[in-house]
DNA sequence: GTTTCGTGCGCATTCGAGTGCGCAAACGAC
DNA sequence: GTCGTTTGCGCACTCGAATGCGCACGAAAC
């Protein structure tokens, strides 16, 4: 049984309340120099620590917050690896604790909204689609949340500016002369992947590109010989300088070209967008989005922090992100 | 404020122990059909939800359990997010929530350990050196604890089969005519790794190979450069069978050898141990022990769930690894 | 000796829920 | 009408800590 407040009070024929208030420093209440050194050495003695849940209770504060992501954790999630170290660095400075709520697994966002109403968490980060209903829920209640990396309707966010990166991949593609463009995005909604490819065809229509040579493919990445059979049998031909929405599509995309024999980037050009470089084998590097993925989950949490001080927080912070030229493209 | 027991209590004229009664289903204590339907009906109506915090303190169970690892999360770290995933998995079964402790983040392993006995979880994995001071702490005490991935003194664990895997490396590296080994190892201490190389060395001796031809190689991984002139230099001479401790060293190694024109596997065999195949770029397929990485972290949740259950768990755990045939060796 | 002030500390309650025990009303039996 | 039983529910306390308020006691002032 761990020794509490009441233990040390008790052994020292004193009150709990005078107890609790030396541990707490609760510097109004004035006890003698003694009295206070008794109460800190018989503390230390019996290695006294108190009970975070009631403190927790009592306080209305738990110095946890959650993350709540619909994506799963895997070998292959770089993203999510990278935001998780941003959170731990950052979580760790303001002395939180870090709550992980996963949607993947079997794990409803009821169950998180619950985790979140009942009190185990001060706040949440979340990743996930904008039609996910936990979104509506959150946006209707009191809670303070952030968006990590997705803007997510009428909550505030902290993503990476999408609009620059695409504008800096447009621009390159355009000055190495390509006149076919292909943009490959996933099945799945996310809000960050719609504001990259719009961006993308505004920036091709100011170079006067339009929808016949600028061709959005939504298929699934998974298989990735499908999308190169589909890029490939696009009627417009060769070369075709390809946007993925991510580094991970891009890499599955540049793996298939190899393997197909698809010369890289003469025939596809391809880019990414996250900056995930391969540190595994030297094959080729990617030309991509240098996102700066753990200053933006270092920012979210500043901003819950300051959320949950009381204080206002801003819809949407962008952060910048530059283009690293690789010889994909 | 949050709708409590004592709302709806006060709602419908009853007392806040008799709502309790209801919501928790306590058939001990007869109630009215009336009454019971009028509670669910109101809690439903007042969209009630219990609070954990008060709830976790009553019981003295919180239904969290823990995560402390001194390793860093990031896009390189495969083995985390592996572990993670198989973790959420497991947890989102037993309704269990993930409390994240990192180590690294200038949280010291004293914060883990007191939010434990703070009551904030029920159980806690692990993934440190056995030097750790926490180690001991833990295994002094009384809490439920989980190794993972690597053996810690006194505490239950879950890991591969480190002695299969290098039974296999060094029965594949024979057999392809290597006559010369090195091992790389880590400079921090981990238990598996120690083990993996025992074993190897072990299994090199029952094929007639002693420690002269067969040399361990302290190199931190972070430049790989350095590590591939100590091979080069080695007065053995090549071709050298190198069996990296684990995958990201072995990929370390193997682009440092592509930048140096060193000629693979001819002149320098690799293989890792780990399992995480690159799915990047196309380039070479290492050769590597398969580890079920996911399944390691389910059987470790299922244990510390029996744990804190009451029930006594095995020592260690071993999972069986294979082979993946790849091109480095 | 009474008032005044200050020091040192405890009582009682709060946070929100859970639980042993026992009380009151309704019911039936005789 | 009295006794015994069942049904239905609440009192009071617990978990462990935090906190407003106020009491008791000593010393100094008059």
């Amino acid at each position: 049984m761990p020794v509490t407040a009441k233990d040390i009070a008790r052994e020292l024929g004193l009150s709990p309340s005078t107890v609790s208030r030396i541990l707490q420093g609760d510097s109004r209440h004035r006890v003698s120099v003694q009295t206070r050194e008794r109460i800190l050495s018989t503390a230390r003695r019996l290695d006294y620590q108190p009970n975070a849940l009631a403190q927790s209770l009592r306080r209305g504060r738990t110095h946890v917050v959650g993350l709540y992501t619909n994506h799963k954790y895997d070998a292959r999630n770089d993203f999510l690896s990278e935001i998780l170290g941003g959170l731990q660095l950052a979580c760790a400075r303001h002395r939180l604790d870090l709550l992980l709520h996963c949607g993947y697994a079997g794990r409803t966002s009821d169950d998180t909204f619950n985790a979140l109403r009942g009190g185990r968490m001060d706040g949440l980060f979340l990743h996930t689609s904008p039609d996910d209903p936990l979104v509506a829920r959150l946006s209707a209640s009191e809670m303070h949340v952030v968006a990590l990396a997705d803007p997510l309707p009428d909550l505030p966010s902290v993503t990476c500016d999408d609009v620059e990166g695409m504008r800096q991949i447009v621009a390159e593609s355009q000055s190495r002369g390509y006149r076919r463009f292909a943009f490959l995005a996933p099945q799945f909604e996310l809000a960050s992947v719609e504001r990259r490819r719009a961006a993308w065809e505004r920036f091709l229509e100011a170079h006067g590109v339009y929808a016949k040579e600028a061709h959005v493919f939504r298929v699934p990445i998974e298989d990735a010989h499908t999308v190169l059979d589909a890029l490939l049998q696009w009627r417009e031909g060769l070369p075709v300088a390809v946007a993925c929405w991510n580094d991970r599509t891009a890499y599955s995309l540049l793996r298939a070209c190899a393997e197909r024999g698809v010369r890289v980037p003469q025939e596809i050009a391809v880019t990414g967008f996250d900056g995930f470089l391969d540190d595994k084998l030297p094959a080729r590097r990617l030309t991509t989005i240098g996102c700066p993925w753990v200053d933006v989950a270092v920012q979210a949490v500043e901003l819950l922090v300051r959320g949950i001080g009381g204080e206002a927080i801003p819809a949407e912070t962008m952060l910048p992100v530059k283009l690293i030229a690789g010889d994909t493209l």
